[in-house]
DNA sequence: GTGTGAATAATACATTTGTATTATAATTAA
DNA sequence: TTAATTATAATACAAATGTATTATTCACAC
């Protein structure tokens, strides 16, 4: 099988090197772009043909210019068809979170030993796989757990159908947002007496009968915010 | 080193006797308990001493009496020491969700190579991590994903000390609520005249100067529901 | 092609709300 | 003790809101 193209991204040379000469030794590992921070990647990357590409990215979190979070932001919306391991020697928790946020597609610790960021990459292009170092695991299982009274409460209501019809909840908003008729008609352009006639529908429809009441109906559902 | 110790709970006689004869060929691991549900599970072990428990359980999910989640959640309350491999034919996304929420600490497709399911045990005895099947891994990080703007949202505000008195703040729960002066000040036994008082005193602090805006405040803030 | 629902618009009136101002008692902080 | 804050209350006026009613246009379904 042809080798796994990838590329290194981190602003310490010693690191860099150290990584580059170890994953040398392994045949199915191609190192074809190396980059001193995110803007560096970006950069080198834009000029790559799609064909020349990385598969995979070792990208480092902590970098000056700019760091590896934003780079995978970035670049997972351009080229959503590279995979990136982040490979850092924090675990912080809030960085984690944002990495996987950002799209990253694994995470390991720099203190990883090399076979394992080498299994890493393999499972990520053969398995598709998502490595993680052990800690980071459980730290990204912990996150999920104890998140997971607030991600329970966001599911889909089920009831609800639209009783409102698109131009009602968009006046609807309006309301949430403090906006009085004058300013909503403003906003869309239509008459404040149009708005008066919806939002009198609106109240119709949700059973009640000032705009404070609208609203919490209208936050109960979630339909807002 | 010393053998780990596991249980299988399944209800299924032919898999749970593939999976016991194919890891019995493998020394470093020892078959200690079978259950054919959760609550046999639970029962058997109960009647064990704390030296003689599993160290890992693989837990079938979908099982008659008793399912795999709810015997985890029921089962990490009181052996919070034991740790369960979730072991399933599906990869149903909120069977996934709920069990971790429930405490798995793995969740591996019953299709997973035998070697990868004793591979999976080992990694969680010895090296703390979370085995996953790809598949799985996937999926919880998607879900992680997925969420992140949820989970962010309810990350504590930092800011916001108690501008208001408790008096205004027990108003404006009140104007969430909807209820007009009237209302409030009946509820709260006094005078609508200082009910609007105290709301004006609400708009200034606030720096809004209506119901809607109000709520808008009250809600982002997240200072009730 | 007729009817239904949705969006648009206007007028009119009663009610509620927002704001200003003033005042008193109770509590709290300096 | 004094000053500041909070809670209480009332009056008055302007602005916004809630409600009723009527009417036109457009799109879509039957």
């Amino acid at each position: 099988m042809n080798s796994i193209r990838i590329a290194i991204v981190d602003d310490k040379k010693l690191l860099r090197e150290a990584l580059i000469s170890n994953i040398s030794n392994y045949a199915e590992i191609e190192i074809i772009l190396q980059a001193v921070d995110g803007m560096d990647f970006l950069d080198q990357i834009a000029a790559l043909a799609e064909q020349e590409r990385p598969q995979i990215v070792l990208m480092d979190i902590e970098m000056p210019i700019m760091d590896g979070i934003e780079a995978v932001t970035l670049a997972k919306e351009k080229y959503p068809g590279i995979q990136f391991l982040m490979l850092t020697v924090f675990d912080d928790d809030d960085k984690l979170f944002d990495a996987i946020k950002a799209g990253a597609d694994g995470y390991l610790l720099k203190d990883e030993k090399i076979s394992n960021i080498v299994k890493a990459i393999v499972e990520v292009v053969y398995e598709g796989g998502v490595p993680m170092s052990p800690r980071i695991a459980r730290k990204a299982l912990a996150l999920l757990r104890n998140k997971a009274d607030i991600i329970e409460q966001f599911k889909p209501d089920a009831d609800n159908d639209h009783l409102l019809s698109n131009r009602e909840m968009e006046i609807l908003n309006r309301i949430v947002d403090g906006l009085n008729y004058q300013e909503i008609g403003e906003r869309l352009f239509i008459s404040p007496h149009t708005v008066r006639k919806h939002i009198a529908n609106i109240y119709d429809k949700l059973h009640v009968s000032n705009k404070a009441s609208a609203i919490k109906v209208a936050t109960q559902k979630r339909w807002f915010n």
